[in-house]
DNA sequence: AGACTCACGTA
DNA sequence: CGTACGTGAGTCTA
């Protein structure tokens, strides 16, 4: 038994452990939605937490292998030879279980070329050299010979991993027939068919042991191997040299040099809310309470909730408003409630005091100044609220904060975007919610007012996070930025239906008289947007080759079907292509027709009114949703049609477009300083043509059409991570041709090169990417074992900065056009942002006043190494004015 | 009905 | 083996 006064050191084969899982548990009970498995996660750490719990150990180590390759598989490589390849279901988990260890504050060790049971070995010796008692748990039987008076060995059952046995040396005598350390002597005469290490033929655990009862060690017996008879006797001197290398492979190290000794690895507090981050990303639900329980801390999320009293709000008047806003001093939290785009409820919360009201002319009249003035206010998602309120006649003023935002700027990766997220991850209660599914719900959701109380204390959780840098963000760029939004979101865009019909119309025709013509050539009909049919035909009907794989089958893309019908063409391929451009275009201009007229305050107005969401990237950049406005076709003569229908509406002139140009290798040149990219850009030269000029070694004027083609794709794909592969497979060139580009390159814009190393390593070593003005993304798969995994975020890192840049720069751009539009009393006003690009309608005879804020703006939102190049069109309709 | 995959539009 | 998005059709699953 274990003397309570002794630590206890507890050491685990994670590798053997988790194996033992993935095949216990069923992997289809185990997938997240985004098809990662994770069987072997839960398993191994729901016995974790069981073990944790039994044995209350003191110190802890996990161990892993680090690879197949050990010095036991250069010493015979046939070592585990046999065992059939890893499946990668089990290898993907394993990094992403380490990432639970690590949140759990476990130690995981690893070292090359060294197996987990050695790193077991050598704590276990060291451990109980220095006074633990030392409990090792792992699947393999070779650690059997650890066992002694202060080394216990758990070792799983059959079935699974949720029994695991314990052998101490008596249990192993009474199981093995011999003392622990003589375990490998017998696994050595047996042989482990597992290792692949053949043993002496016809002989069991039943023969060695008695071999070894009567030699008394392994060694005298082999020596006097001649006195045993009959056929053993023969296959034990006819394999003795086998034996004698299993007993040297078995043999476990316990002199490793490790990082870390025994009193190390003491146990600490885990780091909840990383745990609580991974188990959902996992969609682990069951096993957070446990974890918690096991380590003996609060699940803080479930128990706090019980003990909050949440205030009642009292209802207003009108005249009661008045005097409670008068003596609300500070912030105070908003929540509108809207109904049909108008504004329904209002609750307001000042600390714990709650009021609430309903939106009527009275009540109007006796919050409208105060809504409008700067007074601070706090708003959970305010962008619908502040919409219905503008709506109705009321502009909002005095936005402090907005949770949805703040929390969207501290983790933007993250989907929690409800104030139910929030309130459970920043104040670790639940939101009282009403359960749709409940005709008559048996709990209440909270009322407008305790939405707004709720929201304020978000908020004041958020801030405490929320670094500095970040803050500023939210409050000089994101707030500003919302208020605008939401005018563009309630102005809309005029769009003619006549149209787009017409177009669609004739592109329907046109796509059915493709269908039929390649119906007749491969002498059937199937469905052309149907990929799995599309298959059938391509690869097992035209016998066509099998092209890039995909997770279902092999790819039908656009970019395989022309490397196809280069290789092997064939008329079904291009009208294949034909039809799928004709089909897209008209779904793109369906979309478009059925949006027109919907969601604005006044129906039927003959506009599209998109919902940007500001939250919707990682980067800083928008998204544009119902529908996107953001994706509008532009790159085909045909394309352009659709854009043509966008125009100016009724009592306005004209549409302005205006757009940045080369705005990421601008900021580009700005971040790294380089000199000859800064020339470039205020040489007034063409931006590729400078650089092909510099790269080929040529005058400008001698860099041909290719030259400048190459370079262009240079340098874009430098603000994507581009790899000599890829630029050559876009090029269609070697790679060692691309190869030499990116050479050419770096030998003329080193400091590019300088800049984005240098970029991704500090991302690395801070773990978030910044841009000019401030704003974070946080980059954890930095330091990531899975190298597909870090690699993707290296890329990533690489142009968050760059991206983010943009982004930021293009909305300071934009609530300053709007806050200038509005103050000259213009009626002009922004409708689209397309990340560099504004659309914005300009009334009658205000052309020079709006070109001229907008050129402003644009041109001086930031203030870089390079000028800003705003180039800026007009015209009746979109396509007419981008040029 | 809802989730997933593929394909494809934009910056 | 190129970043950031949203949408729609087909298909699979419940």
């Amino acid at each position: 038994m274990t003397d309570s006064a002794k630590p206890t050191l507890m050491v685990v084969d994670g590798h053997s452990l988790a194996y033992r899982a993935f095949f216990a548990l069923p992997v289809e009970n185990f997938t997240t939605k985004d098809n990662q498995h994770t069987n072997a996660i839960y398993g191994f750490l729901s016995m974790l937490v069981n073990l944790i719990k039994a044995e209350r150990p003191t110190h802890m180590a996990i161990a892993f292998d680090t690879s197949r390759h050990s010095f036991r598989t250069d010493e015979y490589p046939e070592y585990k030879a046999t065992r059939s390849e890893t499946p990668s279901e089990f290898r993907g988990q394993i990094p992403l279980l380490q990432d639970c260890l690590a949140a759990m504050s476990i130690p995981v060790l690893t070292k090359e070329g060294i197996e987990a049971d050695d790193i077991l070995a050598t704590l276990a010796a060291q451990g109980s050299a220095q006074g633990f008692d030392v409990l090792v748990v792992s699947g393999d039987r070779d650690t059997i010979q650890l066992v002694n008076d202060e080394v216990t060995l758990l070792y799983p059952n059959v079935q699974g991993v949720s029994q695991l046995k314990r052998y101490d040396p008596i249990a192993v005598q009474e199981r093995y027939g011999v003392r622990p350390e003589q375990y490998p002597d017998i696994a050595a005469l047996v042989g482990e068919t597992s290792d692949n290490l053949p043993g002496v033929p016809k002989v069991g655990e039943k023969t060695a042991v008695k071999w070894l009862t009567q030699f008394g060690s392994l060694d005298e017996l082999l020596e006097r191997a001649g006195e045993i008879k009959g056929v053993v006797g023969g296959n034990l001197r006819e394999h003795i040299e086998d034996v004698r290398r299993n007993r040297r492979l078995n043999r476990l190290l316990q002199d490793v040099e490790l990082p870390v000794g025994p009193a190390d690895l003491e146990t600490r507090p885990i780091d909840a809310q990383a745990v609580r981050d991974i188990f959902a990303r996992l969609e682990f639900r069951t096993l957070l309470p446990r974890v918690f329980e096991a380590v003996g801390e609060d699940a803080p999320a479930e128990e706090a909730a019980a003990g909050v009293a949440v205030p009642g709000a009292a209802e207003l008047s009108a005249e009661g408003v008045a005097a409670w806003l008068a003596t609300a001093t500070g912030e105070v939290a908003v929540t509108v409630t809207t109904s049909a785009g108008l504004p329904q409820r209002v609750g307001l919360a000042h600390g714990d005091d709650l009021v609430e009201l309903s939106w009527s002319s009275p009540v109007q009249d006796a919050l409208a100044d105060w809504l409008s003035s700067d007074a601070a206010k706090i708003f959970h998602d305010a962008k619908p609220q502040v919409k219905a309120l503008h709506t109705a006649g009321v502009r909002v003023g005095g936005l402090s904060y907005d949770t949805n935002l703040a929390g969207w700027l501290l983790r933007p990766s993250y989907p929690d975007k409800t104030l139910a997220d929030l309130v459970d991850r920043y104040l670790g209660e639940k939101l009282p919610e009403a359960d749709p599914s409940q005709l008559v719900p048996e709990t209440e959701g909270a009322s407008p007012a305790q939405l707004a109380w709720f929201t304020a204390r978000v908020a004041t959780a958020l801030r405490a996070d929320v670094p500095e840098s970040v803050d500023r963000v939210l409050r000089e760029i994101e707030l500003p930025t919302l208020i605008t939004l939401a005018d563009m979101e309630l102005a809309g865009v005029a769009v003619s239906h006549e149209i787009l019909s017409g177009f669609s119309q004739e592109l329907g025709d046109r796509a059915a008289r493709i269908a039929e013509e390649s119906f007749a050539i491969i002498d059937r009909e199937v469905n052309l947007g149907s990929p799995k049919q599309l298959q059938e035909v391509l690869f097992e009907q035209l016998e066509l080759p099998k092209t890039r794989k995909t997770k279902t089958g092999y790819s039908t893309d656009a970019a395989v079907l022309a490397d196809l019908q280069e290789s092997n063409p064939h008329p079904f391929l291009d009208l294949l292509l034909q039809h799928r451009e004709a089909t897209k275009l008209r779904q793109i201009i369906e979309s478009l027709d059925s949006a027109i007229g919907k969601g604005g305050a006044v129906r039927d107005d003959h506009r599209i009114h998109t919902t940007y969401v500001q939250t919707g990237s990682q980067t800083g950049r928008l998204s544009s949703t119902d529908p996107n406005l953001q994706n509008i076709p532009v790159r085909t003569e045909e394309s352009r049609r659709i854009r043509s229908a966008f125009q100016v509406g009724e009592g306005y002139e004209t549409l302005l477009t205006a757009d940045y140009s080369q705005i990421e290798m601008r900021i580009m040149a700005h971040l790294s300083g380089d000199e000859g990219l800064i020339e470039a850009f205020n040489s007034g030269e063409d931006l590729h043509r400078f650089v092909g000029a510099r790269v080929f070694g040529v005058d400008p004027a001698e860099v041909t059409p290719a030259m400048r083609t190459k370079v262009k794709a240079m340098s874009y794909g430098l603000v994507y991570g581009l790899s000599a592969f890829g630029l050559s497979k876009q090029l269609r060139i070697e790679q060692s041709e691309a190869k030499q580009l990116m050479m050419e390159y770096f030998a003329r814009f080193g400091a590019v090169r300088d800049y984005l190393r240098a970029s991704v390593l500090a991302a690395k070593e801070v773990g978030y990417t910044e841009t000019i003005f401030g704003r974070r993304r946080p980059f954890p798969d930095l330091v990531s074992p899975n190298r597909v995994l870090r690699e993707n975020a290296e890329r990533a890192a690489l142009n968050a900065p760059i991206q983010g840049s943009a982004a930021d720069i293009m909305k300071v751009a934009l609530f300053r056009i709007h806050a200038d539009l509005l103050e000259a009393g213009l009626a002009s006003r922004v409708l689209l942002q397309i990340h560099d690009e504004l659309v914005v309608e300009v009334a009658p005879g205000e052309w020079d006043a709006t070109e001229r804020i907008v050129r402003e703006r644009m041109g001086g939102a930031a203030d870089l190494s390079v000028p800003l190049d705003v180039q800026v069109g007009r015209g009746g309709d979109w396509n007419e004015a981008a040029h």
